[in-house]
DNA sequence: TCAAAAGTGTTAAAAATACACCCATGG
DNA sequence: CCATGGGTGTATTTTTAACACTTTTGA
């Protein structure tokens, strides 16, 4: 008994801004397009909703096949729905924003894509759709969620040194950060684990590895705990 | 030459967390349903999209034919897509929030919704669909965002008096401020026209008059500005 | 022994908080 | 003249920001 309105409803895709971070570039995962419209153009990567899935579950499928990255930090943005925004008729779209160690994985363009690739942010292609303004959006709330949400970590690998996880911060926030206020603040929320282990294969004093406490994390979550870098 | 998929896309609804002040209580706006499913349910008011409309525009619609509230603040707040959350089918809701003065609108149930009530946060009837986790992540949001923006006017006449307004803040944060730290701070802001007029039909010295200046916020807002009360 | 980044404390400035009384008005 | 809320300033504490040198390591 699906009322009249639904066979007329707009169709439902997902799309994802995943970020990654390049030594010193903060960098975003594209991918080119393999069919009209906007074949041949870089775009997010993204695809319509099936049924029998929900909305974080298709961007994770859609992010999987066309690019091959899979397991991330994976949070929704903002749902997209200008009349006009897609040549193909109505089409709405969940947005996404995700965070990644891009060194972990290996792209691999499938599916739709005909390339998966990362673009640094100051030298990006025309995008198809209106994924530059999607974009737009994902950095900006990256930019305002970084400061009281400890997601930097999600860009880098498990073990990570301070020194490290400044640069990360620097990135997003695009200006410069005292080493030592950075460290007495980021090591006074309590979430930073110390290894006993130091960084190897580096030309100068080893700095020591720390992790992510998410136990600890959890549990400061439930008090409405809030912190600010 | 639509994609297959699109056939078989999930439908779209939207829904409104619409929220006013009413003396001493925040309260929500409610309909109570005319149509299966959950009729004579409450529920957020809401409904299908329409093709050539966009979201807020879809919700703004809803929410004028089944409450009579219209021109009021609303933002986007998320969009709720797990699969069973409708009984009907698959039915994706893109959720917004907003804030009026509520002594403003006459409420005016009409077209699906059979009453339309305002209901303090502490007494709430049961709600159909996942309305309830709507309401609770709009109460959320409402709670996160009004501390560095601001949106606690909107729940007030254009003219208030910073007793009222402190009211409002107090009402949303749940906790008592201090009277002369909260004055200080929100006039600092300069966000804050000094009227030339004073409260009318009061019983005791009649409080002074002020009004948001939205140039002034506007101005700020461009230089990526930022408070905290 | 040099180059390169790691690691570490203190001081000054700014912001946040706590706190209590007199004033104006209408009934 | 009294009840009611309006309006105002200061001192203390906490937080933030600025700042430079010594240590460790590998090449």
């Amino acid at each position: 008994m699906a009322p009249r309105t639904r066979d007329r409803s707009p169709a439902l895709t997902v799309d994802a801004v995943v970020f990654g971070l390049d030594d010193d570039d903060l960098k975003v995962l594209l991918i080119r397009r393999g069919a009209a419209p906007f074949r041949g153009r870089w775009a997010l990567p993204g695809g319509f909703v099936a049924l029998d899935e929900d909305l974080e579950s298709a961007a994770r499928r859609e992010l999987a096949e066309e690019t091959g990255v899979h397991d991330l930090y994976l949070e929704q943005l903002y749902t997209f729905g200008a009349v006009d925004r897609d040549p193909r008729g109505r089409i709405v779209s969940v947005a996404y924003y995700g965070l990644v160690d891009l060194h972990d994985h290996r792209l691999r363009a499938a599916t739709d894509a005909a390339d998966a690739a990362w673009f640094a942010l100051d030298d990006l292609p025309r995008l198809a759709f209106d994924h530059d303004g999607i974009l737009e959006a994902a950095l900006e709330r990256l930019r305002g969620k970084v400061r009281y949400r400890p997601i930097g970590f999600e860009l880098l690998p498990a073990k990570f040194t301070l020194t490290q996880l400044q640069r990360v911060y620097e990135r997003i926030l695009e200006r410069p950060l005292d080493k030592r206020n950075f460290r007495r603040k980021v090591l006074a929320t309590g979430l930073l684990e110390e290894l006993d282990e130091v960084e190897t294969d580096v030309a100068h004093r080893a700095a020591r590895l720390y992790r992510f406490d998410r136990r600890a994390y959890k549990r400061l979550e439930r008090r409405g705990f809030h912190f600010e870098i």
